[in-house]
DNA sequence: AGTTTTTTCAAACAAACGTTTAAATGCAAA
DNA sequence: TTTGCATTTAAACGTTTGTTTGAAAAAACT
């Protein structure tokens, strides 16, 4: 384990720790968790083995310490987006197609950003719902509980009269189309034949949008007759 | 490999075989391809790892032959399900609801049945799909190609003017909201706070299909404005 | 300068991995 | 019973895994 630094002037000595990092992501969105390997990353991160344990003392450190970096962000954009929604609309309560585009929104920008760099968001993204129950409740706990949190408040500011059942379980779906889509969004141009682009993040995002958000209050209000 | 007897009457000799895959399926569930072990396969199927090879050749074909054994009876099932449909429409179109019911509930049976085996299906039908990228590829083409060019036709006869892009982007969202639901189907009580019932198929069931469909309809018909 | 702390590195560790071998056993037909 | 194939088994193969060690190198501080 390292030390904390005395003084974080050192800009050569961050950098073998963030190639680190960058080589975790890399072999965690296309192999998973057990698909990384520290030798793996140590080599593309043009270090060793023992410098990997030095900086994050252990594997699973290290892939957390990744998915902090990515995931943080991520997550802060949300509750900027739904915050800025929520004063905006002042006292009228949000629409869902609102909620949920402070939802997925964040989450597309950094896609299309990643796309560019050759990276594969969508799949980390999705990588880390589908790992060992242990590892994602870790995660869970650690990253999405505030979230998830602020998300249930403002769903429950604009369905007051929806049952607290109702509320989690589309809520639910919501989620786990998007995970899904994030999951599968690689297959989509293999899947639709070439027909569809899964390049165009911005037609990704307007239509699971739509998709979620509609399904969302269809799930609720059927509910309600 | 072995040869193919030339009785078929041992009743003993099969067990082992079958309880291999018992021990694949259980292990692929909760662990996904890369925690499938041998020695762990082996172990539970009180057998040992020579036996393995001896009957499934390798560790691919073990766990091919487990997701064929699950996988077929459903997408059997799936299209008798739209054919019966199809058969009591007569020339009506089908609506997506019915199409979708065709897709959605041989699954949900399947997953109400293994919960009462205290197996869980909806865990390996969700890994079959976030495993690394040559894998899923083999058994798309193997398991799912048949069944894909079935729906898609019948999506296509309900809605003879949408375009392509259309279909196929909403397709897409609504297999991904599947996959994705039962990915994430084990979490909804935690993620509730104990207030949904995951062992609730019917719940499920009908909750996932009005999502979906609505989902749908709404993606096709918003291009068509 | 000298001293201390932080970082890198090659080498080795035990454990677990998929696969193979060759001998033993079980079982059905001749 | 004897023959022949199907199946099971224990043991070993060579790799690869995560982790640890101890010393060298680099950087920072006094």
């Amino acid at each position: 384990m390292p030390a904390t630094p005395q003084t974080s002037l050192r800009s050569d000595s961050t950098k073998s720790k963030n190639r680190l990092l960058n080589a975790t992501e890399r072999l965690f969105a296309s192999h998973g968790f057990a698909g990384v390997t520290m030798r793996g990353v140590a080599d593309r991160a043009h270090t060793n083995i023992a410098s990997a344990h030095y900086h994050y003392g252990s594997k699973e450190g290290m892939v957390m310490a990744m998915l902090k970096r990515r995931i943080e962000p991520i997550n802060a954009n949300r509750l900027k987006y739904l915050g800025d929604s929520r004063n905006l609309a002042g006292d009228r309560a949000l629409r869902p197609r609102e909620i949920f585009r402070a939802l997925i929104l964040p989450v597309c920008h950094e896609i299309a950003k990643s796309a560019a760099t050759r990276e594969n968001l969508a799949q980390l993204v999705a990588r880390s719902f589908t790992e060992p129950a242990r590892f994602i409740q870790k995660m869970h706990q650690r990253f999405f509980r505030e979230l998830s949190d602020n998300f249930v408040a403002e769903l429950q500011r604009t369905y007051p009269k929806a049952s607290q059942k109702d509320l989690y379980w589309n809520l639910h779906l919501v989620i786990s189309s998007m995970l899904g889509t994030f999951a599968q969004h690689r297959r989509l141009s293999d899947f639709s034949k070439g027909i569809c682009d899964e390049n165009d993040v911005e037609d990704l995002s307007r239509r699971l949008i739509d998709f979620v958000s509609t399904g969302f209050e269809a799930g609720i209000n059927s509910s309600s007759e």
